[in-house]
RNA sequence: GGUCCGGUAGCUCAGCUGGAUAGAGCAACAGCCUUCUAAGCUGUAGGUCCUAGGUUCGAAUCCUAGCCGGAUCACCA
């Protein structure tokens, strides 16, 4: 039982016996005193005082004395304002944080083997394009999830789904048919994903080419669009005023719906699109020659992909493969047609209707019986949970697919799976850069491979400048860059709210000074240090502080919170948010900093007293180290 | 237009299950290395917590309305 839990408790006993009235735990607040104020927990009194009826400060000053009176640990209490701040023996902090330095995983709850199964899925990548920095965001999440979710005592399994098929990647494929000459990774030299992102825009450029085209010779069967000269200027003008309060007037939404039309029917009709789709039919009927390239070219992207997720150092424990799934999705889809779930349109194409609900109908297999994204995701659900005896599911994916997993629950649902809906979709928000959102077009979209290369250049170079590496092998000086570059990116993306949209900045976001993972690392580094020196200094390092010593306030701070760390882990945990990890560590570290400015550790000459900073010291360091892993971040023993 | 998310210092972000004087970092300015790692520490300056109402002992936090920004509503994924 926690300290907190034990301080309601009193206060309950006490109202009771002063005030003859019984509460709650819903009416007590307990909460860590202010750092500016004496005390360690504050109790909040005025909740109480339609009990007491007598006013906040003499209740709390009632309260406070009873107990004072019947707890040996409290040895302390004042009132200001109405709260009721407690103060605790030094020797009740002592003994906690000699408890605390005995464990190798404070904060930690074990996985029992009948602990509930969550299976986290992130990464979600397509075999048509590179990694990027919204897929960092995306991966730097899950994986850190997956580790504060077994912090939490849940069995973890990772899983990816990998966007293997569909039009995406034909798109990929005919374009390297067509203007690849057969180049390959081998004879580029160039990384397979790179090679096949290529080539995926430039069929992007070429179809945009075509779009114009076909635009340009169907114009003409538009009256109302005859005094058109620049057609995209036009429809993006109508789009932009239609939001304007001006609106549009009735010629303009005429034009409008011509221009849409237009644009759709050439989107839809270019001979390159056309070209995509005839090879997606082929694909899923195996053809040969299709299939072979298929399977050529993602064994490219995966050996890519590998290099990119060792470098970020994330991995998973079983992965998905869509061209897999999506048949399993269509199965269960045609299932649901019999069972009454979905319906046929004239045209063979399938459907859910989810009106009923307040949505729209949703697309479930193209009217040529091809799949679509939630044909596929029905389908891997199906194979995971005969995989697994899965308790949650939860799909690391970002906020512009809400819609989509609303849509999914309620249709997995409607076929009758039980876990339809509660899956969890953990939706976190978007990277921007500071001119705005990365744009293929414009050339703004950051490179995962590059930005990590960046990186650990950066930190070389500070790294060498300072020169605190004496004594290190080059390998072993290179594995701390890698340390300081990659704890320098996943703190800075994983302590922002994982709700919200954020901002990167390549060229200045990423500093080494200040609430920054270096930072962090640095004073893990300090500590180590400390006990390098013990070691020459012939000083040892007891398992245990004498609990008679007085504690100052800056240790007092340190100990209270290393003593919140499980908390922290819990609700970590409970609203999926490493970014409370992150700041928590940080709170720390700048703590730990104060103390080491402050107090003489090895200097100090009270042998007890050192003994105890020393114990505080190595508890520190483990904490550091703890929460830090749980961002999958590693901590060094030099920098 | 419907639905959802957000708006806190010049910038990037905490704080949001209602609690005391709204906090950090960066940038700016001023200090601290003959002592355990200065990637550190200390100080100064910087605020209409988008606006207006409401709820109450108390609102950045909850409710309503509005303003601004974003996402989404595809036979894309």
């Amino acid at each position: 039982m926690n300290i907190e839990m034990q301080l309601k408790g009193k206060l309950i006993a006490a109202v009771k016996e002063l005030y003859g009235q019984d509460i709650n735990e819903g009416q007590v607040q307990v909460q860590i005193t202010r750092k500016d104020l004496t005390g360690d927990f504050t109790i909040v009194v005025f909740p109480l005082i339609k009990i007491s009826k007598k006013s906040p400060e003499e209740t709390g000053k009632d309260i406070g004395e009873h107990i004072k009176r019947n707890d040996p640990t409290v040895v302390n209490y004042n009132v200001v304002k109405g709260f009721l701040n407690i103060e605790l023996a030094a020797d009740y902090w002592l003994t906690l944080i000699n408890e605390i330095a005995e464990q190798d995983r404070h904060g930690y709850l074990r996985a029992e083997d009948n602990a509930p199964l969550m299976m986290i899925e992130y990464s979600s990548p397509n075999t048509n394009k590179p990694l990027h920095l919204g897929h960092i965001r995306n991966n730097l999440l899950g994986y850190s999830l997956s580790r504060i979710a077994e912090a939490s005592g849940k069995r973890v399994i990772k899983t990816n789904i990998v966007n293997d098929r569909g039009i995406h990647i034909c798109k990929s494929m005919l374009a390297w048919k067509k203007w690849g000459k057969g180049v390959t990774p081998q004879s580029s030299g160039k990384k397979g994903d790179h090679l096949v992102g290529d080539f995926y825009v430039k069929f992007d450029q070429e179809y945009k080419a075509e779009i114009n085209t076909l635009i340009q010779t169907k114009i003409s069967d538009y009256p109302v669009l005859k005094d058109v000269i620049d057609f995209k200027t036009t429809l993006l003008g109508l789009k932009n005023k239609k939001k304007t309060k001006e609106g549009l007037n009735e010629q303009e939404i005429v034009q409008l719906k011509a221009c849409e039309e237009l644009n759709k029917y050439a989107e839809k009709n270019a001979p390159l699109m056309l070209e995509a789709r005839e090879m997606l039919l082929k694909w899923e009927d195996k053809d040969k020659e299709v299939y072979s390239d298929w399977e050529m070219m993602n064994q490219w992207v995966y050996a890519g992909f590998d290099v990119s997720y060792k470098k970020l150092g994330v991995d998973f424990d079983k992965i998905y493969y869509e061209s897999d799934t999506y048949t399993v999705g269509r199965d269960m889809v045609l299932d649901g047609i019999e069972k009454g779930a979905f319906y046929r349109k004239e045209d063979g194409s399938v459907w859910c209707d989810l009106s009923d609900v307040g949505l729209d109908e949703k697309l479930l297999l193209r009217k040529d019986g091809t799949s679509v994204y939630m044909t596929q995701d029905i389908g891997t659900a199906k194979l995971r949970y005969d995989d697994f005896d899965i308790d949650k599911m939860v799909y690391v994916v970002g906020n512009e697919q809400d819609y989509h997993f609303q849509v999914l629950s309620l249709v997995l649902d409607k076929i009758g799976f039980k876990w339809g809906k509660d899956l969890v979709h953990f939706s976190y928000g978007m990277v921007e850069l500071p001119q705005g959102k990365m744009k293929s077009r414009e050339g703004t979209v950051v490179d995962a491979d590059d930005l990590v290369d960046d990186m650990v250049n950066t930190a070389r170079d500070m790294s060498q400048q300072m020169g605190k590496l004496e004594g290190y092998t080059s390998k072993e000086a290179e594995e701390v860059y890698q340390m300081i570059a990659l704890g320098a990116l996943k703190y800075f993306i994983l302590k922002v709210d994982p709700k919200k949209n954020m901002v990167f900045n390549p060229e200045e976001s990423i500093d080494f000074n200040g609430n920054t993972g270096p930072f962090i690392q640095y004073t893990h580094a300090r500590i180590q240090s400390i006990f390098r020196k013990a070691a020459e200094k012939g000083i040892q390092v007891g398992t245990a502080a004498p609990t008679h010593v007085e504690i100052g306030e800056k240790e007092n701070n340190l100990i209270r919170t290393i003593a919140n760390f499980p908390n922290v882990v819990a609700e970590a945990g409970h609203v999926f948010s490493p970014a409370i990890i992150a700041n928590f560590t940080y709170d720390l570290a700048k703590e730990y900093n104060q103390f080491y400015h402050d107090c003489p550790i090895l200097f100090e000459e009270d042998e007890d007293k050192r003994m105890m900073r020393l114990i505080l010291c190595k508890t520190v360091g483990k904490t550091i180290k703890n929460a830090m892993w749980l961002l999958g971040i590693d901590v060094p023993e030099k920098m």
